[in-house]
DNA sequence: TCAATGTATATGACGCGTCATTCAATGACA
DNA sequence: TGTCATTGAATGACGCGTCATATACATTGA
């Protein structure tokens, strides 16, 4: 029953498997022994550093990624915990937060993300 | 920092990310609702399908999967004890093993294949 | 033949993501 | 205004993948 399309089908989905894991190995495994943060932790870091503007965020964060908001909650924990994040509480909602980078927060992603734009062009031509 | 050149690079590796995650997000929840495996032991249990001639297989498998030896080992345990596969020692080299499927097995990877290449299809497009 | 070294798999500790649930605040509407 | 549903976020239990290691067998070479 394995048809040529099949097959071409399989071919193509291991294909993005293989770039896929390789580009975020390769970047995980860089950021984590440069600056001890790994690939999610940078991509959150990633997206409040670029909506620079004060919203109202943990929220708006889940919808630009992939993740849980479960997830994304963890991922904030651990910012915090290594102090390159703050999270402020929101005036107009009270459930909400939304998300600062600290000093040291934004010194290391400006560093990281040279790091990570780099990676991206050597995996992804 | 931000060059126009940065920026593309970001938006592709999103536009990656999101489609590795959609497809293997949908694929996972089909085959965990309908045959109650995940993704990973589809893969390994379609390897094994698609090289049927009997080589010490384990380590051969390591090599056609992004997989760690060690992720390989345990989902072939969780298939084994699904009574999915069978680890057969080796007569040439006792320290290697290959794999059989059972009929269950096979069975089942007949028709999580047909729902596999659908959502591939699907997906990929 | 006997170290020493190498190779195939298994295992345990650990970190992270997910799901289900919880909690607080908000909104809707009688 | 008081109830009921809804929403933003946090939390705990759990499963899985990874890393470092262990174990058993194999190979080399003196």
């Amino acid at each position: 029953m394995a048809t040529t399309r099949d097959r071409q089908l399989v071919e193509q989905w291991r294909s993005i498997q293989n770039s896929y894991f390789r580009t975020a190995g390769a970047i995980d495994r860089a950021l984590e022994a440069k600056f001890d943060i790994g690939l999610n932790e940078f991509e959150i870091l990633d997206l409040v550093a670029d909506s620079e503007e004060s919203a109202c965020r943990m929220k708006a964060l889940g919808e630009r990624t992939p993740m849980t908001q479960s997830a994304v909650s963890k991922v904030v924990d651990r910012l915090e915990k290594a102090g390159l994040v703050s999270r402020q509480t929101c005036v107009d909602d009270r459930r909400s937060l939304f998300l600062e980078l600290t000093e040291a927060g934004r010194a290391l992603h400006s560093s990281a993300a040279v790091e990570h734009r780099a990676l991206l062009a050597e995996n992804l031509g």
